[in-house]
DNA sequence: CTGATGATATACT
DNA sequence: GTATATCATCAGA
């Protein structure tokens, strides 16, 4: 038999914990996203740790900017940024204020308001691909610069909450290098899925781009 | 399936 | 000026 999610949301404590504990342990969980039309809520089945403090590839090593300014903040908020001229991606802070380490939520499962996420993902050619891959997973849940800060773990009137969800048992969990990540910082196994999860994106090495003529 | 390309904000040299 | 925590689309095998 399936076990019903735990809709209890997470506390904060959850959070404020170093962010390799925390990532493998956000993999099963419920991000819902509260819209005027209606909620969407996701399952996580992948996401990546970046740690500010020792971690090249985080936006956030080589200190505060406007851009990463949550980063730094209490455990527990979204972080949202804007990359490549077009696209959004959506982080959680973890670890205490002024650690500045966050989990991307790279992919996951809509388990509730498709019919919502699929009139923002139109080339989506199947519900599988509607969140699989992290500015995908933005543009499904219609966030973007305007619910950075917010906090996931407030009962209020929140735009974004995690709740508990199902978690994932720890031998279900696979870990590998990170996507996209240049440099020193590739060499860490800080991307974590959910093993055989048809949402989990494919996973491209870093390739520098050739420049325009 | 693979590889090339354009979209161009933000931070950095 | 150059690189990037990406994606959609196209050409070609």
């Amino acid at each position: 038999m399936i076990a019903t999610p735990d809709r209890t949301p997470l506390p904060r404590e959850f959070f404020d914990r170093p962010v390799l504990e925390v990532a493998p342990e956000l993999l099963g969980r419920i991000l819902v996203r509260t819209t005027p039309d209606g909620p969407i809520a996701l399952r996580l089945t992948e996401v990546e740790a970046y740690d500010g403090q020792n971690d090249p590839g985080s936006h956030a090593y080589r200190g505060r900017t406007p851009r990463n300014a949550v980063m730094f903040g209490a455990p527990g908020h979204v972080y949202v940024y804007f990359t490549y001229g077009m696209w959004h991606c959506m982080n959680l802070v973890c670890g205490p204020e002024g650690r500045a380490a966050a989990v991307l939520l790279r992919a996951g499962e809509i388990i509730e308001g498709a019919e919502l996420a699929r009139t923002r993902r139109l080339s989506a050619r199947n519900d599988k691909e509607l969140a699989k891959g992290p500015a995908r997973l933005a543009t499904a849940l219609d966030v973007d610069r305007a619910q950075d800060g917010v906090d996931a773990c407030t009962a209020g009137d929140t735009p974004l909450r995690m709740l508990t969800g199902t978690p994932v048992p720890s031998d279900q969990v696979r870990n590998g290098p990170r996507t996209g990540v240049s440099g020193e910082g590739a060499v860490h196994p800080w991307r974590f899925w959910v093993a055989d999860d048809p949402t989990v994106s494919p996973y491209r090495a870093h390739v520098p781009r050739r420049r325009r003529t």
